[in-house]
DNA sequence: AAGTGGTCTAGACCACGGC
DNA sequence: CCGTGGTCTAGACCACTTC
C-alpha cells in the first residue's frame, strides 16, 4: 500500500501532535489513559508498529508512562530540571517582580581569552553586554553576555534594556540554543561588583561562567554571572 | 514464524550486546561504522525493523550515531556531564593522586532540619561521616554525609577510612542510586573550615548540598559539601 | 478471560549521501 | 547509481495486568 501524508508529516508524528493537542487542551491530565496502541491504530488508519512508535516516543520525551499490561499513561507534569532559561523565563515563572537595568553595551576587542572561548581569533570584535539584575527592587546578579560582532551586527541598535536578549536573538537572529557548559565556583566581590549589588566588599558571591551552543554546534555566547549568594542558589539534579 | 530466543534475550539486545562487545574489545573505535540495518538483519537472521530496534536503542543511549544515506556509526567517547559520582570515582577518572581522611563518625539525634531534609522524624538518630577531602596532598574539600541509623545499622563499624563511602552503601546495604538533587551557593570559610581546609579565614568556599535518592524514591542521603573554590570548579551542562 | 504493551516477521517505498 | 537510514504495513505470538 502507498504511504498518504496529508500534512507532509510522518504518521507517528501527526499521532503524537494529536495526543499533544489533547493534553494542551486540557481535555487530558496526568494520570489519565491514552488511547491503547491498537486504539489509536484503528482511528489514525495506521498499522500497530507505526502507533507503536509514536507512543515510544512520546514516551522518551517523558510525556507518557507505559505499563506493560495496563496501558499508556500521561506522565505526572515535568519538573524541569537543569533547564536552560534565560532570566526573563525563570522569573516569569516564579511570578517575582523583577527587572534588569542595563549597565553598558558596546564593542570590544580586546578579550583574548574570552574570544578564545568563543572560538574565534583571539582579536575578533565582541558585542559585551553588561546588565543589573533586580528582584523585588533589589539586585541580586550582574550578568555580562559576550557575542561575537560580526554573527550579531546590529544588535547594539536592539532595545535591552526592554527585551529579553534570548528572544532577540532567538526571533531576530534566527539562533537555536542548545546547551550550555558551565562552570561554577565560588569568588569573593570586587569593589566594582559589591557597590553594584549593594554588598559588602569581599561578601562571597556565586560565579558562573557560560558558554552557550547553537544546535548548529557553534558557540554562540559567553556569559559571565555573578550572584549574591544570600540570595540566590543555583538548583540541578544530577543522575547516576 | 516461531521467535527462538537461545539466551533469553530479545533478539535486539542480543544485536545490541554483539555490537557493545565489538566495542569493548577494541574491535570497533569512535567514528568506526557499524554493520548498516540490513547486514546486522542478515547476520542475525531477523527482520529489518528488529536490527533497527537494536540501532535506534544504541542511537537513544549515545552509543553510536546515525546518518541518513551514509551509515551508523560508533559516536565519540562519552563526555559525562551531570553525572552523579562519588569523590573516588571522580578522582580515579583524573588519575589524581587524592586522599580521604575520616574526622569524625558517630550517631547524633538533634539536627532536625537535616532529618527532615532527609524526610525523617525530626528526632530520628543519624549517623554524621565527616571527611577531609586531599588532592596532592592538599586539602580541597570538607564532605559531611548524614544517614538514618537505622537503615544503615552497622555502618558506624564499616572501614569508612579505607573503603568508599558509596561502594560500601552500594555493596553492603544494597543501596541503588538514582539521582541528586542540589544546592549550591557560595559562602565563606568559618574559623573551623578554614583551619582544615588551610585558607584564609573568610576566604569564598563552594557550598553543595545534596539530597541523594535511591531508585525506589528514597531519601537516602543529606551531603553537605564545602569546596576550595581556588582549587574546586563544577562543572555542569545544562539543555534548552 | 480480555486487554495491554513488548517483540517480531517479511516484505515495501521514500529521501538522502556519496561516488 | 547504489546503499543507507526513515517510515510503514498487516499480520503474529508472548508476558503481563486487571477484573
Amino acid at each position: 500500500m502507498r504511504q498518504v501524508r496529508p500534512n507532509g508529516l510522518p504518521a507517528y508524528k501527526r499521532i503524537q501532535g494529536a495526543i499533544l493537542k489533547r493534553l494542551e487542551s486540557g481535555q487530558l491530565k496526568p494520570g489519565d489513559a491514552v488511547d491503547s496502541e491498537r486504539e489509536l491504530a484503528k482511528i489514525h488508519r495506521v498499522s500497530l508498529m507505526t502507533a507503536r512508535h509514536a507512543l515510544a516516543g512520546l514516551e522518551r520525551e517523558g510525556m507518557v508512562v507505559r505499563r506493560r499490561g495496563a496501558g499508556t499513561f500521561i506522565a505526572p507534569p515535568k519538573i524541569h530540571f537543569n533547564k536552560l532559561m534565560s532570566y526573563t523565563e525563570q522569573m516569569a515563572g516564579r511570578s517575582l517582580a523583577v527587572s534588569s537595568k542595563l549597565l553598558s553595551l558596546g564593542v570590544i576587542d580586546t578579550e583574548q581569552e574570552i574570544a578564545a572561548r568563543l572560538a574565534l581569533p583571539a582579536t575578533s570584535p565582541l558585542i559585551k553586554v553588561e546588565r543589573l539584575r533586580l528582584g523585588a527592587n533589589e539586585p541580586f546578579a550582574i550578568e555580562t553576555c559576550y557575542l561575537s560582532a560580526g554573527d550579531f551586527a546590529g544588535l547594539t541598535q536592539s532595545p535591552l534594556d526592554r527585551i529579553s536578549l534570548f528572544s532577540i536573538l532567538e526571533h531576530d537572529y534566527g539562533l537555536e540554543i542548545a546547551h550550555a557548559d558551565e562552570e561554577i565556583d565560588a569568588t569573593t566581590a570586587d569593589p566594582h561588583t559589591a557597590r553594584l549589588l549593594g554588598i559588602a566588599h569581599d561578601a562571597p558571591v556565586l560565579r558562573i561562567r557560560q558558554v552557550i551552543y547553537s544546535t548548529k554546534g557553534k558557540t554562540a555566547l559567553y556569559v559571565l554571572g555573578l550572584y549574591r549568594s544570600d540570595r540566590h542558589t543555583l538548583l540541578i539534579r544530577r543522575f547516576r
